[in-house]
Formats: C-alpha cells, structure tokens, sequence
DNA sequence: GGCTTCACG
DNA sequence: ACGTACGTGAAGCCG
C-alpha cells in the first residue's frame, strides 16, 4: 500500500465554504461559516483518504513572483469580506490546536507550495490528494496525484475527482497541455491575459491538435479559425507570458518537511475547547468522550427496591441543591410500571459523586417516585431540572421560591440560540460533552447531573451581565404562570368551529371556479408558482415585485392589481379564506381535548425579545383585523357560571419609548392623556390640533409604529405607499418635534455597537451580532433592532410582570377565575361570574402598577360572553 | 427542508 | 448602489 498525503488549499477551500454556507454567528458575534465548511469538507475528505500525512497551505498576500513578471500587475481580485478576513486566523488557530501543519510563505501562491509540495511527495513514492477548490491545479493531476474539488450545495458537500485521465476525460487535453490551453484563453481572476478572441472552445481545439503554445506557433499559418491565427501571431509575447503565468511552479525552494505534516489525532483538547466556543455543536460528537477525561458517568448508579430509594432520597434531602429529570426510558423492560405519560425512569443529582437513576418498577412506580421528587422539590434549597414547567404536573409540591430552571437560565444569557437541550447547557457551560448514543438510563443521569451542576454556573453568568433578578424575579415565577396557564387551557366549542369552517368551505368551492372561470383554466391557486404563472405570463398583468423564486403574488402586490382586474380580486379572497379555513377552523379543532379545551403551549425561551411565542396551536395569532376573521373569536368561550375578563395595554410600546427616551413633549402628552397619534399628526404635519385629518392622523400612526420598529424611511415609504423622501420629511419633522426619542435611539444604537448587546429596563439582553457586519444590509438591520429590542423587550418584560401578578393575586384571594391567556399586550381572564368586578380591579392593578414609569400605564377592559365579545 | 404567504402584537 | 420595516408560528407547495 503507498502512503497518502492530503494537500489542502487553505485559502481556495476557505473560501468556497465562506460563499457555500449560510452565514452563522457564534454568541460572541464572530462569523463562523467559512471555518464551519472549511472543517466540513476536510473531515470529509478525511473520512475517505485516512492519509497518513495532511498538509494546509495558505498564500499570504502579496503579487507571487511569477505575477510580478508584468509590470502592470493589478489585483482585480476583490478585497477579502471583512467576514471572511475575519475568519483567516481563527481557522490557522483550530488546525495548529489539531495539530496540523500549515505552510505558508512569503511571496508563493499557495498552487505553488501545492505544486511542489505534491511533485516532492510524488517522487517519495506517496499517493497524493490535492484539495482545492480551483481548477487550475487539474495540472497537477498525475496517476498519483488527484485533484479533489468539493462542491458545496444545500448542506452537502460532493467532491469532483481528477487524475490524470479525468482530465483528459473531461476536458479533451492532459493536465500539461492544460496549461496551454489556459495561455491561449487567459484568465481575468488571475490576471492571465491569454490570446485575445481565443475563448475556452477554440484554446482546446488548437492544443488538441498542437499540443503546445510553442508547437503550435511554428504552424500558426495553418490554425483555425483566421482570427485565432492572426490573433497567435500578433499575440505571441503575450501567450508566452500567459504561459508562464498559469504555469504552478512545481520546484519553489520551500522548506517542506514530510514528518511534520504527519497527521495524528486531531481531536485534541484544545480544539474540543475552540470547536465548544465557534459553537459548532455537531462536530463535536468526533472527540472522544471517554480520552476528553470525563468522568461524570463514572458515578452514575441505578437503584432499584423500594428500600434502597428511600435511603437516596433521605440523603438527597439534606443536600444543598438537587438536580432532577424525567426520562421516557424506552429500554425500560416493565413498561407496564411507566406513566401514561411515558416516563419510565426518574434520575437524581446532588453532587459530582452522587447521580442516580432510578426505574419506574412494581413496589416503586412512576407516582410514587414523583411523590418523592414532590417532596424533594419542597424541601430542598435548590431544586433544579431542564425545562422545568414539563414536569411541574408530577411535583405538586414545586415552589417558586427555591426552583431553577437551567434552560431558562441558559435562554438568557443567549436567547438567539434554538435549542436549549441539557445536553447544549452540558457543553457550553459545563464543558462536558455528552454522547448521542447512550442508554436511557445514562441520559436521565447526565439531564439530572447538568441541572445540578449548571445551575451555580449559570447563576453566576447571570449575576455578571446583571440578569439575577430578572431571573429570579421574573422568569422563574413565570415558569409557573405559564405551567398554570397551560394547565387551564381555553374552552372552544367544536361544532360552532365546524360550522365556521363549513361556510367557509362552501365560499371557497364557489371562488375557486369563478377563479379557474376567469382563468380559463384549472390551477393550483395556493401555489405561488402557478398563480404567477396565471397572473403574468397568462393574463400578461404587470409584475411588480420579484421573489428569490418567480414573480410575487404577496398580497400587497396582488391589492395594486385588484381594482383592474376581477380575478385578482377574488383571489384575494379566496386566499383569506382557505387560510381561515386551514389554519383556523381545521387546524384548531385537531387541538381541542376531552374535555372542550385547547392546552396550547406558551414557550419561553424562543424570541430573541424576552416575548413568548405560543405553538400547538398558535393562540396569538388568531384573527381579530378583518371581521370575517375575528368572528372565529366567538368560539372561544369560557365554561358554564364564567365569562371572560380581556384586558389589553393602551400603546405599551410607545409608553415605554417615552419613558425611555425622556421626551418631555411625548411624556406630558401621556401624562395628559392626550390622542397621541393625532397630536403627533398635528406636530409632524404642522396643523392645529383640531384640524388633524382622518389621513393625517392614520399616516401619523404609521409614523409612531415605525419609530418603533427601528424607523427607516423605505420601511415607512411602503406602509404608507408614499415616495421615501415624503417618509424621510415625515421622520425628520417626527424628530424635530420628538428630539429626546432621536437621542435615545442614537444611544441604543451607540450602546448596542459598543457592547455587543441591545438592553431592557429590567436588563435583558439581547445580542446584535449584526451590527459588526460589514455589509450594509446586515448592519442596518442590526442598528433596527438595536432601537426596537429595548422597547419589545420592554414590553414583555412589564406584562410578565403583570401575569406573575394576576396569577398571584388570584390564587392568592382563592378565587376560581383563572389567566388563560397572553397575546403580547394581552391577557385574557376566565372568571367566575361572581367575580368579575373583583378580576377587573386586580387586572387593572397588576398590569398598570406592572412597572413605575415617567408615563402612565393604561389596561383597557372588556367583559365578554365570547373572546370575540370581550376584545 | 426551504420558500412563500399570511395570521397576530 | 445596495434593498427593509420589529417580533413570532403554521400551512401549503415543491425540489
């Protein structure tokens, strides 16, 4: 068998990946993509080869020698993405900490250091694998030298090889008459000037014949077409110098040394520790677990026998802090003593030496473990476990004051991540990797050690950026909140949202052939490709706006069309329909329970805001704009003897900015209760107050949302359909009138670049990684959400604030109205009839007394029958 | 699984 | 010159 060696071009490679992946970020905001595909493709490549020796080379920047031959030499290779550039000595730090050996040298380009570096290792007898993502080193290729060129497409990366007579293959000419070839058509990229009127078609016809430049000059007579004759001959310097420059040196006086670049395991310890910060979670599972000196599972135990569990839980319950886990256990061979649930298994943790795992069994089931864990989390100091409110129904006993969550915990120190699994907490503040592949057993000990062990980690983090109390006195209660909430659910009645969306239906089956009607043809009218295909090839009507893929039918380009065309029209309306019926009425009515309810999900740890998100189904996002839609509302009722109490801020989000912002104009226009949207109208449009037009004040609203949102005078321009100049004088006399908001959204923004990360009054965090970007689009989107996380988040952090209150307050006075729901600015009370004066005042108090502000905070309160009714 | 569209605040 | 409003989740299409 040869020795293998694998050659890659740093740089080439490097690049590829930077343009193949889509941008990723790790929490400090450093941009990984191209090292993330850089690494992709090597363990790939490595995988196949297992060489024996790797080799990296990288050029470093400066005109090489054999470019330096012309004199005009100009670089019109762009300069590097500062994304990119960035990146260049992160991926020389992973691979020195892999311990593999990267040359590189002044003034060679790295096809050179390949090129002799490769004809060295050839002549020693090696096998040899150049990894480039360049086709001019297919000159290269030999019988033992193959060129690999990795292409990276949607995720996956597939390599294209090439020795020898690949070459030949493909592209009709060896690797040396490559070079030829190369001379004749030139090479803007690489500044190789070529023989003018000689593209790739007529270069590889002439070398075919002739071989070479040279042969073919001697017979320059006889070459076809005249043009490329005339061409040769007037050309000649040019194509010799062409040559020389597309030549790769294969005899630079480097100093290569083939033991150094022996390759050994590069899972080394250092790179675990780099691989952990870049975030680049699943290459991970290539360390070894067990050489990484990690001897958690050393002190994992199974008890089982009921005498055996009580003497862990006794000890457990002198411990400081406990952590805990449910475990669905499918190895479990008694299932039958699992929960309906699922969860077969629980695992305990109060120490490095104490992890524990016990099985549901005959003498000591599911119920009676989670009675003992109840018992636990009441007792002990802290009671820590992963995503706690999925198992706050088996601990009754849970209480707020002593519990801690190590996902939530983990959300607020980083709430731009979409997992939060133990096993993320495990390797990002813990350092501990865990494998994929373990019993169920292991698993439950590993969830239950990462709960004990991360929590004083975490809260220390916490404690550092300042986030204690709000952890403490915000999120941890709201983990409760939201599990009562769940817990209640909302009542819909099933045959009312049948009928609805039977009506729905039938409108729908009608629409759908005036449609194909007016078409001329049947067509799929909810796919965006057809419908395009109908409305502008078809019916020839003027596109407007362009996606990605086709023509965009959104709905603010088909509204333009409407009044000229019928058919448009009814589009519109059968596109509100089927998403009423689809997402609304047949998509609730899969969720509606036994027992009349919907249990929807509240998350708390997907926004990067600090709002909640509500999945399975969605509840805050149920129509309320257009009439059709919010009649849907009215099958959400409240059960027999309740009605529902809604109570929703008055502009929560402008309340804040004033409050923020200090503008003495918008701090006394809320102090004085002022329509602020008409007084904004009246200021900005310089017109008495009494005079502010409908359109005038509407505009003005707009005005007020977009500050907002991070103004920008496009963004306002399209809401508005106004010219941008008219929204940049609209947002320039908003300013005039409102100087302190611009100061604060300056200092957002200035506070945001400076630290990284955007901030609430209650001192959430949230990221802006963008704001380092070099490219226009992404900085300015960060500099938006830099003005608009502080106010959102604001505003999510004052309603929990109010919910922890209600939920209180009404537990607290034992009364049997209940919060069911939040929509942001929202909360929605079913209530014992007999209360309803009593939940009005308690909601009035929580949510407007939720913060202290400059400004006061208003909640608007309706009683309803329905939801629809109490909106 | 990514893209488009559209429902909400 | 570039090409957008901020934050979500779900459904349907299509490669």
């Amino acid at each position: 068998m040869r020795e293998k060696i694998v050659l890659i071009d740093g740089h080439s490679i490097l690049n590829r990946a930077f343009y193949g992946v889509p941008d990723l970020t790790n929490s400090e905001g450093l941009h990984t993509n191209a090292v993330y595909g850089f690494l992709n493709i090597m363990f790939k490549i490595l995988d196949e080869e297992k060489p024996e020796y790797l080799t990296v080379t990288f050029d470093v920047h400066a005109p090489t020698f054999r470019h330096k031959m012309f004199a005009d030499y100009k670089g019109t290779r762009k300069p590097m993405a500062e994304e990119l550039r960035e990146q260049v000595p992160v991926i020389k730090e992973v691979l020195k900490a892999m311990k593999i050996e990267i040359i590189e040298q002044e003034g060679l380009e790295a096809d050179d250091l390949l090129g002799t570096i490769s004809r060295t290792c050839e002549e020693k007898g090696l096998d040899v694998a150049i990894i480039s993502g360049d086709r001019d080193t297919l000159q290269l290729a030999t019988e033992h030298v193959k060129i690999r060129i990795p292409k990276t497409k949607q995720g996956s990366t597939e390599v294209e090889d090439y020795n020898a007579a690949d070459v030949v293959e493909k592209y009709g000419v060896t690797p040396m008459e490559f070079i030829d070839v190369k001379a004749l058509m030139g090479d803007t990229s690489d500044n190789i000037p070529g023989v003018p009127g000689v593209g790739e078609k007529t270069a590889t016809k002439i070398i075919q014949q002739y071989q070479s430049i040279e042969n073919a000059y001697e017979h320059v007579d006889e070459i076809r077409p005249p043009r490329a004759s005339k061409n040769l001959k007037e050309y000649w310097e040019q194509a010799k110098m062409s040559k020389v420059l597309a030549t790769i040196e294969t005899h630079a006086d480097i100093p290569f040394e083939l033991e150094k670049a022996h390759f050994e395991n590069p899972y080394t310890e250092e790179a675990y520790v780099l691989f952990q910060r870049l975030q680049f979670k699943n290459m991970l599972s290539r360390f070894d677990v067990e050489a990484e000196g990690n001897d958690v599972e050393a002190a994992f135990r199974e008890v089982k026998g009921r005498d055996e569990i009580e003497r862990v839980f006794a000890e457990a319950l002198k411990a400081e802090r406990v952590g805990a886990a449910f475990s669905e256990d499918q190895g479990n061979v008694l299932p039958l003593f699992a929960h309906p649930s699922g969860f077969g298994r629980i695992a305990l943790s109060w120490g490095a030496d104490e992890i524990v795992s016990i099985p549901c069994d005959m003498d000591t089931d599911f119920d009676y473990l989670a009675g003992k864990l109840s018992e636990l989390a009441r007792t002990v100091p802290c009671f820590s476990m992963c995503g706690l409110k999925e198992y706050l129904k088996y601990l009754p006993e849970a209480k707020q004051e002593n519990s801690f969550d190590v996902i939530v915990a983990a959300y607020l120190l980083n709430p731009l991540k979409s997992d939060y699994d133990y096993t993320d907490v495990a390797r990002e503040h813990l350092g501990i990797l865990i494998d994929e592949k373990l019993s169920d057993a292991s698993k439950a000990c590993y969830e239950a050690y990462t709960a004990y062990a991360a929590a004083p980690v975490l809260e220390e983090k916490l404690k550092k950026s300042g986030m204690d109390s709000l952890f403490s006195e915000i999120e941890m209660p709201l983990v409760f909140t939201l599990f009562d909430m769940e817990q209640a659910g909302v009542r819909v009645e099933a045959e009312e949202l049948k009928r609805y969306g039977d009506q729905l239906g039938e409108r729908i089956v009608d629409l759908e052939k005036e449609i194909y009607e007016l078409a001329g043809e049947e067509f799929n009218i909810n796919s965006p490709k057809q419908l395009g295909v109908i409305l502008f090839d078809k019916l020839q009507m003027p596109h407007a706006k362009k996606t990605k893929t086709g023509y965009s039918t959104a709905a603010d380009v088909l509204e333009k069309l409407a009044p000229d065309y019928p058919i448009v029209e009814k589009i519109l309306d059968y596109r509100q329909l089927a998403k009423l019926k689809s997402t609304y009425a047949d998509g609730l009515a899969v969720f509606i329970g036994e027992d009349r309810r919907i249990h929807g999900k509240f998350n708390q740890t997907v926004t990067a805001t600090g709002r909640l998100s509500s999945t399975e189904p969605n509840l805050q996002n149920i129509p309320v704009r257009m009439e059709l839609g919010r009649l849907i509302r009215k099958v959400f009722v409240p059960e027999e003897g309740y009605v529902f109490v809604d109570a929703d801020y008055s502009q929560i989000e402008l309340r804040i900015l004033a409050h923020c912002s200090g503008d003495e104009q918008l701090i006394q226009a809320y102090r004085e209760a002022r329509d602020i949207h008409r007084m904004t109208a009246s200021q900005v449009f310089h017109t008495p107050f009494d005079e502010v037009t409908d359109l005038q004040r509407r505009n003005a609203k707009a005005v007020n949302f977009g500050i907002v949102y991070g103004i920008s005078s496009f963004g306002l321009s399209q809401d508005l359909s106004i010219t941008r100049k008219e929204a940049a004088e609209y947002i320039e006399h908003y300013f005039e009138t409102y100087p302190g908001v611009k100061k604060f959204l300056d200092d957002s923004v200035a506070h945001a670049k400076e630290n990284g990360y955007a901030v609430t009054l209650f001192g959430r965090r949230r990221p802006v990684p963008e704001l380092k970007s070099s490219n226009f689009m992404q900085r300015n989107f960060g500099e938006r959400v830099a003005m608009n996380a502080p106010i959102q988040g604001t505003a999510a952090d004052i309603i929990k604030i109010a919910m922890i209150g209600v939920n209180e307050e009404l537990k607290k006075r034992n009364m049997k109205s209940r919060l069911i729901l939040q929509v942001h600015d929202e909360l929605l009370i079913e209530t014992w009839e007999p209360e309803e004066t009593e939940v009005r005042e308690i909601l009035k108090d929580k949510m407007e007394n939720a913060a202290d502000l400059l400004v006061p905070l208003i909640a608007d309160i309706h009683t309803g029958r329905n939801w629809y009714e109490a909106k």
